[in-house]
DNA sequence: TGTTAACAATGAACTTTTTTCATATTGCAT
DNA sequence: ATGCAATATGAAAAAAGTTCATTGTTAACA
């Protein structure tokens, strides 16, 4: 009899506009697509008109999907504070989270969720472990890091927990004329004679030499260097052929500063996850920041898929 | 994984608050009593607390439910008023809306509703059909009404809706010092000899004569007028008895003006229906009218139950 | 001090809604 | 045309949500 709308309804709607269409938005609310299709079936149904023009993409709103989403835009953040507000007060507000990475290149997206976090949690005392970390999960037990991202699952270590955040592909960076360029794709063989150039990490950590040349049973002359400008450089000026996750590079290839090339037929994909120290892992804070991490990663990122 | 928190849930407690207990506020949501008490255990393991003190009278709610009540004070408006305008866009603004009632009393209760309703629907023509109108439901089908609040479901009458309103409990009126004034009950007997003091209504319509007289074979002298006043200066000046709504009255027997007394063992009761035209039944405007009328006699009316 | 009445809690059965799965359809681009 | 990405759809499965029947609990009251 009343009304049938809730919240759920109202959170779909945003992500859709969000993330662009229906199957990504599903991705980010960690439902299948045909859930929300369902979703908005039947609010088309309630209100007796389309939501939004299927094709277009940027998705184009008609008159009832835009003042559904008018309401959402004015009732979700209150929700979401209201939820934080409760959180707070079943935990208290206190605490501390102190990250590790294991490269570099994470804090181009970490940095957005962590400013995010810090105005939602103000006093939880945030730290970035500086220094050099081949291994940061092991920081964690040794209760030097709360939080650490790593790219592989690892659920052996006894008293961390591991969160799946986020899985994307891994290209080949080649100069704008290197001879390998124009091939569909790289194999093992093709790495033969060329430098990698990477970031300084150890081999194993490289999922080109895990996957990949590893298994081939080859090695590469290596070249390293932190910054992925850096990097870039020395791959443009034809020092050699870098692998990198193609969210990193994306603005540069846009640009044509370099081009990239498939790694194996059906690409090569790496992956990340959030470690953190089990007694965190169940706290509202630490809670929300996976949370915060893999929303701005998935609206952030190009190419990324949500694990 | 995400909030489970949903509008349902913040509509229950404001429901809880407004009608100031479980039961009551199951009945104004159309649920049962254990229906809320289920969501309400339910956000109260979310949240690891409880949401309010379940004894006391009105509610007295903790942080936890004050902080969700705070959210839902700031939601449901916005919900109420988008819904009005997606109802809006669907079926168009305009349209007519003359009320014609049985009975002056309730003038009482309907007025509010009404005043209520056109703010929401200015563009609706609402009107109250004067005059004394013995039988409201005849007018519709005649196109001189839209609306009639009857004491009688007549599904019989084509193209007229019924939606049930209320049920309330019908009491004997009589003045201070009366000698049936300690009586228990009053049965059939008692009103032998007794004036019937009543609104100006055909006997038919009378729910004393329908449900305990007429059945008893009885016939009593009446006196009748319109104003619940006079009604009662007649009662309290020892001209007879009167049988009236208790919503109608209790202000009265509040102030020891007059006394009552139930009608027969288990009391008698009476009850309204709001009757429409069948093309109207289904609108927009029309299904509100009928929601705000419920609701409004609900929160106003003391003793009532909602049909 | 029982008795009753009103309100709330509970567990199980049941109903409805929501979600998934598997597959079809659609529109668009190569 | 063919393939690809996005969406739709129907049936099955899962998960909520609701009711029913009953039990606790409290407070008022004879």
């Amino acid at each position: 009899m009343s009304s049938l709308l809730e919240l759920r309804h109202l959170r779909t709607l945003t992500a859709l506009r969000d993330a662009g269409n229906l199957s990504r938005a599903a991705e980010l609310l960690n439902l299948t697509q045909s859930a929300l299709s369902h979703q908005i079936k039947l609010l088309e149904s309630i209100y007796g008109g389309a939501l939004y023009e299927r094709k277009s993409v940027p998705p184009r709103f008609t008159a009832i999907g835009a003042r559904l989403l008018e309401l959402s835009d004015r009732l979700l953040p209150h929700v979401d504070t209201a939820e934080l507000d409760l959180a707070r007060l079943a935990a208290g507000t206190a605490g501390q989270l102190r990250i590790a990475v294991e490269c570099h290149t994470c804090f181009d997206w970490l940095m957005p969720a962590m400013d995010e976090f810090r105005a939602r949690w103000p006093e939880v005392e945030m730290d970035i472990v500086s220094g050099f970390n081949p291994d940061p999960v092991g920081l964690i037990p040794q209760d030097r890091a709360d939080f650490a991202v790593v790219s592989r699952h690892d659920p052996s270590v006894p008293g961390v927990d591991f969160h799946p955040l986020f899985r994307f592909e891994i290209v080949a960076i080649l100069s704008r004329s290197h001879v390998l360029v124009d091939k569909p794709w790289l194999e093992a063989a093709d790495f033969a004679g060329q430098t990698l150039i990477t970031y300084p990490v150890p081999d194993e950590m490289l999922d080109v030499v895990r996957q990949l040349l590893g298994p081939a049973g080859m090695t590469v002359q290596r070249r390293s260097t932190e910054l992925t400008a850096a990097l870039l450089q020395l791959v443009a000026s034809g020092r050699g052929i870098a692998a990198l996750p193609l969210w990193a590079v994306k603005s540069y290839l846009d640009r044509g500063y370099v081009r990239h090339c498939t790694i194996g037929k059906d690409g090569l994909y790496g992956s990340l996850y959030g470690a953190c120290a089990g007694h965190l892992s169940g706290t509202p804070y630490m809670a929300d920041f996976v949370r915060l991490v893999r929303e701005s990663c998935f609206l952030t990122l190009p190419g990324i898929t949500l694990l």
